[in-house]
DNA sequence: TACCTGAGGGTTGCATGCAATCTGATGACT
DNA sequence: AGTCATCAGATTGCATGCAACCCTCAGGTA
């Protein structure tokens, strides 16, 4: 599957195979919030939308049935996975862990090279952040994020990473940015920066764990943010 | 996808539907290693085996491509993946970190009836033990580091779990297993239970990492032997 | 000999067609 | 009114057909 080199999101500029486009496209839309959970995907619109033949696009469902995104319900189609609060804080105790992980190994193994590469996407995020670009900032924000992952020398870790991120991306980059969460997350991720390059991998551990806490406590306001918006209180 | 309830493992009595029963059995076949890693797929193969027509053949291809025990070449069509030593030793570093961190949530979480069901599953894995019955003891020692990961009640823990060891199960469970180290394993497997009944989560993870580490020991074996045996020493 | 070329067979990627199943809406019956 | 049966439309699951691509291996050329 092609990958940006940069944030991990699918390519934009695909022109592989129409499995492949399709899944990439499908897979966008969904962390876009363009499909939102819990609806259903005909293959029918997919047709339309993306003028491939009904084979890709069941294939590519597929795929992203595999990676969690959607669910497929055996002769009634696919429908965008809708997570539980329960799951997406689970899933968020997974990427704890993850994170925790990793962060010790790339103490141990990254090499000067990496680090000072994740600490330049770190520099450029601080500026989107001056700058108040959002997305810029969620951009390079996941790509630290990978980055560190990547540093981590462990390819089952980092693919297990991607997979479990994009469950949740949809949570954890949405919605606006409150000022003070803004700057806590950038002085948390200044901590990490600066553990990492003293190879202090737990402290590092300590840092990512407390980072990812706050990010469950603003990916759970983005959700129940959605739930009301969907279901108006009574 | 349906499992089976004791051991995880792929249900023959799949009598669903064709891509479902496809994927079941191929999966099966990586597993079983009658299918050797690095050996093409074709779809004819499958067709002439399975029975199936092309269609679910390949939606079951990319399902097993996501689970990463296949590689799709563009193209080209799929190949049992085959581990590097190095992969194999990350995908046990990644199972180490996971198996820790499921032992310390299940000491919080898990409910006194599943860990007493963990428990029997112990006992009869000793029984194969002392009946000398592999096969047995394979099935009931996946059984029990699965059902520990489900007392951790994180879903995506046991998802992303189920998918890693399926990986590696192909190594962790083959060849013979020498005197000394099978009866190393079963008094690992008891320090465990011991730890998981007293609920010392910390405890319980250090005996996890290092039963992992012994596994990673014993597989590291199988997968040389079996190299030698592909690639005979000049 | 070494290297390029290009035709043949076989395989994959995708489109289309048909049967089985689901939806949901209408109408009959209690 | 409420429940159940039934039927038309829509959707999915799978089989099949065709074009594009890859690999192989003669045959020719330097």
């Amino acid at each position: 599957m092609q990958m940006d080199e940069l944030t991990g999101a699918p390519s934009v500029l695909a022109r592989g195979w129409a499995t492949d486009q399709a899944a990439d496209r499908l897979r966008e839309m969904i962390l876009d919030g363009a499909l939102v959970p819990g609806s259903r995907i005909s293959e029918r619109m997919l047709q339309e939308r993306f003028g491939f033949s009904r084979t890709p696009l069941r294939e590519a469902l597929k795929v992203l049935c595999g990676e969690g995104l959607v669910m497929i319900e055996p002769n009634r189609g696919a429908i965008v996975t809708r997570l539980s609060l329960g799951e997406l804080e689970a899933a968020f105790e997974l990427l704890a862990v993850l994170d925790g992980a990793a962060g010790e190994m790339a103490c141990r193994r990254a090499g000067d090279t990496q680090i000072e590469a994740i600490a330049a996407l770190h520099h450029d995020m601080v500026d989107c952040y001056r700058a108040r670009d959002l997305q810029g900032y969620f951009g390079l924000n996941k790509a630290i994020h990978l980055a560190l992952v990547d540093a981590a020398g462990n390819p089952s870790l980092a693919r297990i990473y991607r997979l479990e991120s994009a469950r949740v991306d949809r949570y954890r980059f949405a919605g606006n940015r409150a000022s003070a969460n803004w700057a806590r997350s950038i002085r948390q991720h200044e901590q990490i920066l600066d553990a990492l390059r003293a190879r202090q991998g737990s402290l590092l551990r300590e840092c990512l764990v407390a980072h990812r806490a706050s990010g469950l406590r603003l990916a759970r306001e983005q959700y129940e943010r959605e739930a009301r918006s969907l279901n108006p209180v009574p």
